[in-house]
DNA sequence: CTATAATTTCAGTAATTCGTGAAAATTCAG
DNA sequence: CTGAATTTTCACGAATTACTGAAATTATAG
């Protein structure tokens, strides 16, 4: 395999770095970043070569990397090893990301929330820290169903988007009619500098 | 101090197992999560003596607590120990973090991802992966503008829309221009500027 | 300025996470 | 079936990260 441009090197160390940041390891952030660039499927012998890992240590992390749905697994024909790509599409990656970060994260945490405020606060403590549960539950539940809505786009309407630098505008789209009656709150509320919290 | 409720303890005990899987560890996770739910100020002894930990740890986890910005150090009349505090605001605290990643993960990864699409391509393969390094420029710049405008949200548009459980709803709002009005052939538009949005 | 309360630093150690090679398991061509 | 090719598992040492107590530093009351 040829050996990799100082162009790719930097790309790959850069994401061995920020992977640790994150809960991926050094390792996949690399073999992930590899693949990534190369745009050609890759086996796990081309992998460990190129990044001089051991044949195990790829093993491991493209495992990880199914696991989180970030890579496909494809054969060549004639060739008995399992070859490797990313999702063509970025968009696609993110989706998988988000998606996976959700089931792992999320999920737990409202679910823990949501036991929590089932339970009969036992004091005057207690009834405060539901509050304060109470509150983080319902901005977790409105951030991810902003996402919903965001990963429902379509692949095309996004790439678009991107070739032509459009700027995108989020708009809150409020269903009270006698709240705000007077009119729609678009939502170019700039600098209004609330220092007034709560 | 008193002793921390069950239900309390539950609480902290998830966001220490959370934190570790970000880049924050289980000490600082447990700290914000006893700051978040007590809804008073706390100083570093108390802290120390509720979670079990030694002074010098709760220390260091205060000054990465304000490294994130995530507390509000404050005093008492009368009292020379420093007091911590959360946001009152949960979105605030959110807005924080957000913030926060972006300034370290996202800014450096764009700022290397501009760099490598400057050099000039040594070879086809070279050419390929700047491809790539483009989409994923593209994808991060278009999501931060996003996140961008969801943060410049009053606090109270927020509060409130999170009161009624309203629906969000996100738009894309194409630039004016039209595609093939300008005297641009409608090319690449995030050359560098783009990322001035500080 | 001094005494002391409060906080931070840091070296050492404990705990955790990572990466490897050897061995085991799986797959498949013949 | 057999045996070679390929992948996976796993125990162990290496590397990294977290936590502590003691000492140093900083801040302030008197």
């Amino acid at each position: 395999m040829d050996a990799l441009s100082p162009l790719t090197q930097r790309f790959i160390l850069h994401f061995g770095e920020m992977g640790s940041r994150w809960g991926i390891n050094r390792t996949v952030g690399q073999i992930y970043a590899l693949l990534y660039v190369q745009s050609q499927p890759m086996n796990a012998d081309d992998i460990a070569e190129a990044l001089s890992f051991s044949r195990s240590n790829v093993s491991m992390g493209l495992n990880e990397l199914q696991a989180w749905r970030l890579v496909k697994l494809l054969h060549k024909p004639g060739d008995r090893r399992e070859y490797f790509e990313p999702p063509k599409d970025i968009w696609d990656i993110f989706k998988a990301l988000l998606e996976e970060r959700r089931r792992r994260e999320i999920e737990p945490t409202l679910s823990m929330l949501r036991d929590a405020l089932l339970e009969n606060p036992a004091s005057e403590a207690d009834k405060l820290a539901q509050e304060r549960m109470r509150e983080m539950y319902q901005l977790i539940e409105l951030s991810t169903s902003w996402f919903d809505d965001v990963q429902r786009l379509s692949p095309e309407t996004l790439a678009s988007l991107m070739k032509m630098g459009s700027r995108v505008k989020t708009v809150l789209d409020i269903r009270d009619k006698f709240r705000f009656g007077g009119g729609k709150p678009d939502a170019d509320e700039h600098g209004d500098n609330a220092a007034a919290s709560k």
